[in-house]
This record gives C-alpha cells, structure tokens and sequence, in this order.
RNA sequence: UGGGCUAUCGCCAAGCGGUAAGGCACAGGACUUUGACUCCUGCAUUCGCUGGUUCAAAUCCAGCUAGCCCAG
C-alpha cells in the first residue's frame, strides 16, 4: 500500500534522517531527500552536524545519492529568520527563555517544508525525529514516545495539528537509538559515525547573549541595560549584565561569589531585575500556560490527570490541568518541578502520547 | 600619631613551629536537536613587606606598611 505514495524525507546529513530515507524506501515509498537551507552562511556552520547545519547538505546528498533517491534543496532562508530567529531574539529581549527546536518544528518544517512538499505532489513529509504519530482510542492522532524513552523528542512537536499529523511519517520511532546506527553502518551509509547533533544550530560558538546583542543591533531593537540582582526582599546584591543573558534556574555565569550556590529564581523585565534566591527557592508547583494546541485531546472540558513536561529533557511530572480561560490551562503538580521558565512549553501526556500543550507564562 | 586588633587564592575562610583545608566565584570537559540544572577535572612552590630566631615558620620575635576599633 505503499507503492506510488510520495514522501519527502528532511534530511539533515545526519544519521538519524539518514536511516530515516533508507527506511522509507525499503518500506516501498517513493522517496525524495530534501536539505532545508535555513540559517545564512554556510561557512558558520562547517563541522557542525546539527538538525540544521548546512554542510549539512553536502552529507544529505551523498546519502541520497547512496540511497539512489531525488534529492533537493529547498530553501527557507526568510521562514527560518521569521519564524525561529527573531522569535528566539525577541524573547530574550523580553525576558524570557524560548525554545527554538519547537518555532522551527512548527513553522519551519511543518509548515513552510509540508506546504512545499504537498505542493509538488507529495503525500506525507518525514524526518529523523525519535517519536512516532500514532491514532488515540478516540480517533485523534498524536505523536508518541519513541521506543527509547531516553531519545524521546515527543516534547518538541506538541504544536503539530491533525492535519499535519496526517501527512507525517516517522520512521525512526520504532527503533532505538543503537539501532538506527546500526543500520547506517550496515547499509554503508555515508553518514554512519557522525556524531550527534547538539545546541542551538544557529549559534556556532554556543554565546547566546553575543548573538542576541548582534541581531537585536541589525535590526535596530534595544537591547536591556543593566540593573541590579536582588533578593525576593528586594535586598541589592550586585550589577548584572543585563537581563539576556540569564533565565530562570541559572547557576553560572553570575559574576558574583555569596559563599552559597545561588540561582535566579525570577526575571523581571520591567524593572530589569534579576531575582536571585536559594537552590529550594526555584522550585514550584503550578503554571500558567497559553499559546495552546491540543493533540491527542479535542478539548479540555473539565480538570484532568497528565503527566506535564516543562523543558525538553524533563522526566514529567505529575499533575492536573484545567481551563482556566479562552486560551489558558493552569497545571497544578503533584511535587514541586524545578525552574518553571516562562517562554518554555508545558507538554501534556498521557501515557506515551502528547495530549497538547502550551507556552508558559 | 596614646592604646588595642587584624593582615592567607577574585570573595569568605581553616591553619597556632613541621613543610598552605574547605566553600563561593572562575576555567575546561561530560551530559544535551532549546535555555538551564547536574557531574568530573583544574585553580596560592605561597601566606602584607623587610629582617631575625630555628634543622624547619603562614605559624615565634622586631621594624615597616595598610585597614579597623577605642580614646583624644
């Protein structure tokens, strides 16, 4: 059934979309490799393997090449710059701490790439994500947890609609991250012992408030001067660099030596405040969210059990949500979660499936 | 310019004659398709300065310098 179904495959030169194409193909599909050209100089991003790299596609091509598939490279120059990097910047500039891999997720890949694909004729889009799209009880579709739970990137896709879902394949879901490098070696893919990606793909040298400070500049935004680190109290500690360069939870980098282990446990963009407290004091036990987009549940009516997801690499708490408004759910935990950061998503599951979730507070 | 006290890593701070603890900060690494967190490693051949006593001093003595306190 799957003869003559077209499927464009993300590939980022790297292992996982690599197997990804190869598994599509062997599995009957009508495959075409597509590199998305998404971040300015190719020079920036030379060894860096990332899901957006952009030597990236010099990798991509020998794979599909290996592969014997179509391959092309699309560019997304102007969605990436909109979509992902002003709003990285912007909420930064805000005092928040935003979460990039799910801007691009959302905009980048399965919107600009999934529009594109349809329009010349595909029928669904893949990529390498360690998650799988599979159909509730109740009929709805919703990504879930891949096989290893340890690879799980389920948290960062939580905004796809059902009709997106309904035209995405991941391929990778069902095996463990081993196993796909297996696969790679013993399919002699060119790609077989790369490294896996990591940080942010647009910030090579890893200095987010250099980066912020350099685009807010180019685009003529006003960077936050700056202001004082108090305590809760309002007691003044010392100088701090402005508020980019923190966010919530953060131990290092704060210049400043109390004899303790501090932590910033608040940001406070209006006065340009950066709250710090003890390590007890960044804990707590609800949210606000907004921003909301259910997945594996149509609606949320009336208060309901999860298990919620606070940053990418959070093991999930306990909790209830509950509507508290048009566009926002309050998530109530069963045990204090630690550094709750607004511009962060609380995803919401139920079991292994994604239910929804949103933007915090 | 009478009396008293203190001067040890960027900050705090052990040490009390036997050859420089620790915490914080900082740096590097690990982890990580977000920020953080966490973990590992590193971090004073030298104890305000100058002499002296001693086999041996940051530790004892003297002078100097600086800071603090109490008196004027």
């Amino acid at each position: 059934m799957n003869k003559n179904k077209k499927v464009v495959v993300g590939m980022s030169g790297g292992v996982d979309s690599s197997v990804a194409a190869f598994l599509l193909k062997k599995a009957g599909y009508d495959v075409i490799g597509v590199t998305m050209q998404i971040w300015q100089d190719g020079q920036q991003t030379a060894d860096n393997g990332g899901c957006c790299g952009l030597k990236a596609a010099d990798d991509a091509r020998r794979v599909a090449e290996a592969l014997d598939i179509p391959y092309y490279v699309m560019n997304f120059k102007d969605e990436f710059k909109k979509n992902v990097i002003d709003y990285f910047v912007a909420e930064y500039l805000c005092g928040r701490t935003p979460n990039p891999c799910i801007a691009c997720n959302r905009y980048v890949k399965w919107d600009s790439l999934l529009n594109r694909s349809l329009s010349i004729g595909a029928d669904y889009i893949a990529t390498g994500h360690y998650a799988r799209v599979r159909t509730t009880e109740h009929g709805r579709l919703a990504v879930s947890k891949s096989a290893t739970a340890a690879k799980d990137q389920t948290y960062a896709l939580y905004n796809l609609t059902q009709y997106q879902l309904g035209h995405t394949l991941m391929p990778i879901g069902d095996y463990a991250k081993e196993e796909v490098r297996q696969i790679a070696v013993a399919e002699n893919l060119p790609v077989a012992d790369k490294p896996d990606s990591q940080e942010i793909c647009f910030i090579p040298d890893d200095d987010y408030a250099k980066f912020i400070a350099q685009t807010a500049e180019t685009s003529g935004l006003k960077l936050p001067p700056q202001g004082n680190f108090v305590t809760k109290d309002g007691e003044v500690l010392g100088v701090h660099k402005g508020i980019t360069h923190y966010t919530v939870g953060q131990r290092k980098g704060l210049m400043l030596s109390m004899g303790r282990r501090v932590f910033v446990t608040e940001i406070r963009p209006g006065t340009d405040e950066v709250v710090l407290g003890e390590s007890e004091d960044v804990f707590s036990s609800s949210l606000k969210c907004n921003q909301l987009n259910f997945m594996g549940m149509a609606d949320l009516k009336a208060p309901r059990n999860v298990v919620a997801k606070v940053r990418y690499a959070h093991q999930g708490g306990e909790a209830v949500i509950e509507r508290i408004g048009e566009d926002k759910i309050l998530c109530t935990f069963m045990n204090p979660v630690r550094a709750i950061t607004p511009g962060q998503a609380a995803v919401f599951y139920d079991g292994d499936y994604v239910l929804g979730g949103g933007t915090i507070m």
